[in-house]
RNA sequence: CGGAGCGUGGCGCAGUUUGGUAGCGCACCUGCUUUGGGAGCAGGGGGUCGAAGGUUCAAAUCCUUUCGCUCCGACCA
């Protein structure tokens, strides 16, 4: 392509409401605009490089035996009271009304839509396995649209479903889509790590998120840095080290400690230690039950290893008017005499013997509670958010954090929508089953986002070969006939061997096609200037490495599609 | 949804405290010179100062309301 027809608006100047350096740079190279929060147009340059990555996306799904269809992103209502999502989903979903005032929603994801298509027209076990995937635009009415394309309203993403007989079928689909996966990203050049993950409100069993690893990631990843153990922090376990202590057998009894509000301060107030001391949360889930959590002094609550196991979606910090019904006070409160509240302990409780608790009074805190003792409840469980440091569960090794920006996740859904829409097939029994299902996703503009956080430097971006819009940038510096001449040549050969070349053809100086070219950030920069061609040569550099040579002139295109060969 | 900040030509900003006829850099147009890392000189075009209402002889500036955008947090893939 030549850039004086091209619509390539490069900025000189950072924009100033771009915070990350892929959003900033997808701006400044031209690659998207913004219209709105979270929402941006792609032109040319930047469409380029979806194009690019989303034929990589149909290769290996397609070579996994998948097909590709496309979907609604316009959806009725109704499918989605079907499946208890248009309420579960939450304010995340896109919510709208046609004029006869009938409610829609814009598709953040197509498990009702492909489940509803699936239950009408598979009706044997001779249908089955089948996956099908599109590549479209979801919508997500985001609390807070941030970093660019990172996390936006409106993205491109891929998702495919898995359908199968059983168990074992669905576990060689998901195994399919993950090999895929792995060839996708590995194809772009990217440095992921696979990790497990909390399936969140799509729901289901396994799952597993591919996470590129980068300085602004929204996900913190847990590691073993001995193993290979990796999940992401809401999942995260490590080893727990009880403290023994030796307590006294005294009965529980009530303490002033005025203005001790918090576990630091009542630890203080008290001269004991932090880990004697039960931090007691008060929690609502959506459906308005009230739980309190019980977690030593020195942890936190992981309130999505919480939601889990009280098996729902939504949970928040009780309000003030939860305190005034319990007739209890935020800071002060403990599980001893708290009225009609779940309690549910984590396992860090279990065995403080003399500990101190809130007294659900004022200024008051209870000593000597012995859990064991003080006490009615079956079980401790593991509602622990984990520290850096901490021993891993498989190896004993160290567990540290990470940043990472999820690209991709794979599910194993089991029967949880063929279930709520009946999608069940007859085997050879003429029996009729539940499907089994799984679902996976890639993020696409999130994709090239997190290529461009990985590969980069302070004058643009360093594209890897298979997402770079064009291969070759070619250079001609100067108005010498002789240059014009030979790069429309070498223009002409390249692409007519089907090489992808942006020629910079336009009247510009040298200074400003050279720092566009860095900022467009093709693989291979190929300058053609007047002396050097006088002397038989092109210089070559390589964006990536910063590599820079020459060739003599005479074959030159051979010659360049032989570097290329050498960098993929 | 809480907290903070910002809306002034296409972009980046100054001007707002102390009201007095809207400015700078980049970009754009014309001409001349220049031509290997974002050129120089000269001339030129372009702005309902986010919107609405109010105060005033006079409002980008003061007051009220409202919309939008960014960041932090909560939340989330």
């Amino acid at each position: 392509m030549k850039m004086s027809k091209m619509y390539i608006p490069t900025l000189k100047e950072t924009p100033a409401d771009a915070e990350v350096v892929s959003h900033q740079l997808m701006l400044r190279a031209g690659l998207m605009r913004k219209l709105t929060s979270g929402i941006y147009t792609y032109l040319p340059l930047g469409y380029n490089v979806i194009r690019k990555f989303e034929q990589i996306v149909r290769e290996e799904m397609n070579r996994a035996g998948a097909q590709e269809l496309l979907m609604p992103a316009l959806q009725p209502a109704d499918l989605w009271k079907e499946s208890k999502r248009f309420d579960d989903y939450g304010p995340e979903l896109m919510k709208l009304k046609d004029r006869h005032n009938r409610d829609f929603c814009l598709g953040p994801t197509h498990e009702e839509v492909v489940t509803d298509l699936v239950r009408d027209e598979i009706r044997s076990y001779k249908d089955l396995p089948l996956n099908l995937y599109q590549i479209q635009t979801k919508y997500r009415d985001e609390v807070r649209p941030r970093f660019g394309v990172l996390r936006g309203r409106e993205f491109i993403m891929k998702d495919a479903y898995s359908f199968d007989l059983d168990q074992a079928g669905l576990d060689r689909s998901y195994q399919a889509m993950y090999d895929a996966y792995c060839k996708i990203y590995d194809r772009c050049g990217l440095k992921y790590r696979t990790i497990l993950a909390d399936s969140g409100p799509i729901g289901g069993d396994d799952s597993h998120e591919f996470m590129v690893l980068a300085e602004v990631g929204e996900d913190t990843v847990v590691y073993c840095d001995s193993c290979d153990y990796a999940a992401n922090l809401e999942l995260a376990e490590s080893v727990l080290k009880l403290r023994e202590i030796d307590g006294s057998d005294e009965e529980l009894s009530a303490v002033a400690t005025p203005d001790a509000k918090t576990i630091a301060q009542v630890a203080e107030y008290l001269d004991v230690e932090i880990n004697q001391v039960v931090k007691s949360v008060l929690y609502e889930t959506q459906h308005g039950e009230l739980v309190l959590a019980l977690i030593r002094g020195d942890y936190e609550v992981n309130e999505v290893k919480l939601a889990n196991l009280l098996g729902v979606v939504n949970l928040e910090m009780a309000g003030d008017s939860v305190y005034e019904e319990l007739n209890t006070v935020k800071g002060f409160t403990g599980p001893v005499n708290i009225g009609e509240v779940k309690i549910v302990a984590d396992h860090s409780v279990s065995k403080i013997v003399d500990g101190v608790i809130g007294a659900n009074e004022i200024d008051q805190h209870l000593i000597h509670f012995n859990f064991a003792r003080d006490l009615d409840l079956e079980d401790t469980f593991d509602i622990r958010e984990v520290k850096a440091g901490e021993e891993c569960v498989h190896c004993g090794g160290e567990l540290k954090f990470a940043e990472g920006i999820e690209v991709g996740q794979v599910f194993k859904l089991g029967t949880k929508y063929s279930e709520a829409f009946e999608a069940t097939y007859l085997d050879e029994a003429g029996k009729s089953q539940l499907m089994k299902m799984g679902c996976y996703g890639i993020g696409i503009t999130r994709t090239i986002a997190a290529a461009i956080e990985q590969n980069h430097d302070e004058y643009g971006i360093k594209w890897p070969l298979a997402l770079a819009p064009y291969q070759v940038h070619l250079l001609p510096l100067g108005k010498s006939e002789d240059v014009i001449k030979k790069a429309e040549e070498l223009y002409q050969e390249l692409t007519s061997t089907g090489i992808e070349v942006l020629l910079d053809d336009r009247n510009e100086r040298a200074g400003v096609k050279f720092n566009d070219a860095d900022l467009i950030g093709c693989p291979i920069r190929v300058t053609i200037g007047g002396r050097s061609l006088a002397a038989g040569e092109l210089e070559v550099k390589y964006r990536q490495s910063g590599k820079e040579f020459t060739i003599s002139t005479g074959n030159e295109a051979t010659k360049i599609k032989d570097l290329l060969a050498e960098l993929a």
